[in-house]
DNA sequence: AACTATTTATAAGA
DNA sequence: TTCTTATAAATAGTT
């Protein structure tokens, strides 16, 4: 929303970065101000700057919003797997969970993300309808970021299987086992 | 920012309500998440809906942010309400940090992701503008296999949704039993 | 869930 | 830093 589109990615000129904060950061309190009057609801933001000084907002105060949450938190036990969607507000969950919920909504904003790009990736479609293709090399790249993918995808697929397994084993409810878990393997990217 | 401009207070029409919340907060955090990567800045926003169901966004983590913010607040006797305090060098780690990291770890990955192929999403947009393409079957097909492709990206964001119970539960190695699991859903495109 | 007409946020520039 | 302004982005009302 500027004179141009600027890419989502840490701004390095630390001018600009500071000014982009404070712009952004005013921007985003405002909104959140805006949303809590217009339905009535609970927030609490905090933001630490680069220098890491807190700026915050709440309504009715960080605080009592902070601590609803992260008493709901350990309170409360978790989710399965088909909880991407977060439509029921009051699903028993089953395992910890401690922070399902949160994750979900990060994980809801990531397939926003997907979504989008199944979009572009329809627009292209559309275009390629009209105007034939052509150039071999660009096949061939596209070819080569589609293995990219792939391969990036393959790096996760040991995560899943796991992830699998655990939801025939997350009958009961489990608290307070989290603390040593550190095993879980990743593949370099 | 709609057809008409609306007066800042609270929606009356419950159903207009429901549609202007869900809107709002997702603007709420795209913004927010943007902010936290344009500027590297640490962010924890909570979000209670109507049916007071939580919503959240952090970077690193709600847990990390609002925990440092809180004991700020206790060591001095400030707050909220775009409070400025500006203490507390250096956070000490929380309590059920292991998990969230290891998870946050992963969504920062799979965002990485997902951003690199906009960006080349965005680069064939170009050169498809340039040169005209003629191989529209290949291409398509091609094509086709990176929407399968993010399609398991999809699944993988799934997977993780449940991956902290398996955080919690994978003290022994659990092998071949993945099988059986089949409720996993999938999208449609 | 999509789609615009408009409003709003904001990237550059002064 | 603050103000200005051209442009990108969010979203209110509509379908």
């Amino acid at each position: 929303m500027g004179r141009r589109k600027i890419e989502i990615a840490e701004v390095k000129d630390p001018n600009t970065r500071q000014v982009t904060f404070s712009k952004r950061r005013s921007g985003l309190f405002k909104k959140a101000n805006e949303l809590s009057i217009l339905c009535g609801v609970e927030i609490a933001m905090v933001v630490f700057s680069i220098g890491n000084k807190p700026y915050s907002f709440g309504h009715p105060s960080v605080d009592v919003v902070a601590t609803k949450f992260l008493q709901q938190a350990t309170t409360n036990s978790n989710d399965d797997a088909q909880g991407k969607n977060n439509n029921n507000p009051n699903s028993n969950e089953v395992v910890d969970g401690d922070n399902m919920e949160r994750l979900n909504q990060q994980l809801s904003n990531l397939q926003a993300q997907i979504l989008e790009e199944e979009k572009k990736g329809a627009r292209h479609d559309e275009r390629l309808k009209q105007h034939e293709v052509t150039q071999v090399s660009q096949y061939a790249e596209l070819q080569g970021s589609c293995l990219e993918l792939q391969r990036k995808v393959k790096d996760n697929v040991d995560a899943i299987e796991v992830s699998e397994c655990m939801l025939l084993l997350a009958k009961e409810p489990v608290v307070g086992v989290r603390k040593q878990m550190t095993t879980k393997k990743r593949r370099k990217n």
